[in-house]
DNA sequence: AATGAATGAGAGTTCATTCAT
DNA sequence: TATGAATGAACTCTCATTCAT
């Protein structure tokens, strides 16, 4: 296997909202605010959570949060982002353990899935940015696609699955993942998605790509 | 064909706050502040939209609007709900034209964009359920699946499908839907899924389900 | 005596924020908060004045605020153009029972000084204007000026006093009015002008105009 | 002519706020907070400078800013006495070129309006103290009165002006240029006082004082 | 059925000031 | 001497909701 499908870029060295870079005290308050936000967030949503809420959280003062961020969307947005690189680091570290190419979508969703268990914030957090922040919620999609185009061009190339358009099977894949995420790990009474379930997905997205157990 | 696919039930005469069957007028007043929520819920989403802007732009006074609903909490979920059966009404219309039974999830699907194109509150509000309430959204995927799984397990005992498990199969259908619509209309520079689009994404699903070009 | 020196216009009907028209029970609570601001912004300045303050003197919850002011540099332009009528009001009233016209301008003095003696607030709000809200500062001096300006030139006219530019009269008598003012009644032992400060002013103004004790 | 009508007093070096006495690096930092004081005051107002608007335009740390100045309030009574002091310099200046005692009240004039005319601060800051530091404020006028004072009370001796209470006339005198310089040069399109204008006022002057062109 | 004035809790945000380094 | 992170009280303003008319 070639290279990492979500090549996930480095993040910048963190800034006060002056600008001006942080010290090393500065930079761990704002990592623990950034943690808390993503705990009252989840827990409450966009519109509940409180800057209050978030600093208590976060044990400083709400002056404190101004030093870092400049406002609610602006540490939501930042949320977003970070969960997205996490999430791409996941499908990463699952995918790139794969044999053989076949192997590569299963991990990922897999990899997609064991997230999702992991940080309930993913749903809650994610779809409210459709009404917060909608260009954070598409750059967010577009750059999980991105990593998937790249895996399946190649696999496509290789004749491992038909040929078509890439970017539409990526955006259909992201939807298959997200739906029976939300259906089976945040509604289910398990954590994980049971394997028949699984085993159902994988088989229909197999065969839509064109290498059912056929091939 | 035989019978609707998304079969959707009627809704019993709305009441006042106070329980009491509503005169004509106050019907009308009752359905001019739904109309102006989901306008203005679709500009602002949940939060940002409030009951002053709601009950402006249905021109009347803050204190009616009690008269007809408790919160704004209750007026979100009943608009949701509403949203949902003109869904479910828009794909039946169009599934119940098909004239074989292959071609009812092809004419789902457009039901489904097309209510989506004129009905840009579809995204905006029903994603906000996820924090506002979230089990109206369950709610509302549910119905969407109920009709597909019903049609599905036809198909499947029909032979027209393969078989497998209707609800998994549901459930995938609408994910791919929803992003479909949401990258494509939503997002999309025409407020239609171009035609290779289209084309693409139906070739995945019925080869998924086992009734590609092949059979 | 032809007509008032100091012909102050009628206000329209007062509304609330929104643009409509208050109810009479509406208006009472506003003219209740306007009084509140004067007696506040009299006794702390703008800047310390806080609406909280304003709504716990006039005895009202904070959020009525909102209902008839936008903000508290609103609440002060309008107290700023309030004050001003009154005063306009008061120096006319003092100078239209002159007998002789030369007494006018007299007595217009001696009505200032009262109000002055009578409002704190005069000095403490409207010198604040100069940096809250310039452009109503201006309006404040122009307003009375023009009143001096009529009586100047009617006078000047008749001959009563030497003929020159009545503007620059005008400012310069409110410039000598305000801090003699300032210095024997806002800061002096008496709320009064001293018989014998009022004379020598009286004198040098009269001189100045070329109507002394000589002519 | 004798000596200095405005005769002003020597400052004592600075300190710092802990009472000790500063190195030249202090001094110099103290200094710029000063200036950079001057500028945003100027700009802002009083309520809406800032000390880290301040300490911002001085370029030093927020914390620095408590080693030359206990609070906002102290920094803007200095820079009001500051700027009281240049005044009188400005006017002296220009006063001592008088030849003629007769002159010395027009060129008082001039020099007061020239420095008007450099120093936008001075009304934007002065008039502030109204509610910041009202002794400040009494403190400013009875500084620049007793110049006039001592020059009044020898002009009256000398016969060169009437005699009366030379108080009043110094006050009256302030309140004109005041005002003057507030219609001509704050709010006029030119920053000068136009010549008629200042002719006009003079004219007043001297005929109330006594001088007129008929002596 | 409808109005609109009134409420008061709570939101986001600013800022003078302190203090450890 | 200088820094800049941290504080927390106070501010302006919004809003869902109640209630007398």
């Amino acid at each position: 296997m070639s290279k990492q499908l979500w090549d996930v870029e480095e993040v910048p060295p963190p800034t006060g909202t002056d600008g001006r870079q942080l010290t090393e005290r500065g930079a761990r308050t704002r990592e623990r605010l950034l943690q808390a936000a993503e705990t009252v967030f989840a827990a409450l949503g966009y519109h509940d959570a409180s800057i209050v809420k978030i600093t208590d959280a976060a044990d400083v003062a709400q002056g404190t949060f101004y030093l870092y961020f400049g406002s609610k969307q602006q540490i939501f947005d930042e949320l977003v982002m970070d969960l997205n690189r996490r999430i791409r680091r996941a499908m990463s570290e699952y995918a790139d353990t794969a044999t053989t190419r076949a192997d590569r979508e299963r991990l990922g969703f897999q990899g997609y899935f064991r997230f999702a268990a992991e940080h309930p914030a993913l749903y809650r957090v994610i779809r409210q940015a459709e009404t917060v922040s909608p260009h954070i919620l598409k750059e967010h999609y577009q750059r999980i696609s991105r990593g998937y185009v790249t895996g399946l061009a190649e696999a496509m190339e290789a004749g491992d699955i038909a040929t078509s358009d890439p970017e539409v099977l990526a955006w259909m894949l992201m939807g298959i993942g997200e739906i029976v995420g939300m259906r089976w790990i945040l509604w289910g009474e398990t954590d994980v998605v049971p394997d028949e379930v699984f085993d159902q997905m994988y088989l229909f997205v197999t065969r839509g790509m064109g290498t059912g157990p056929d091939r």
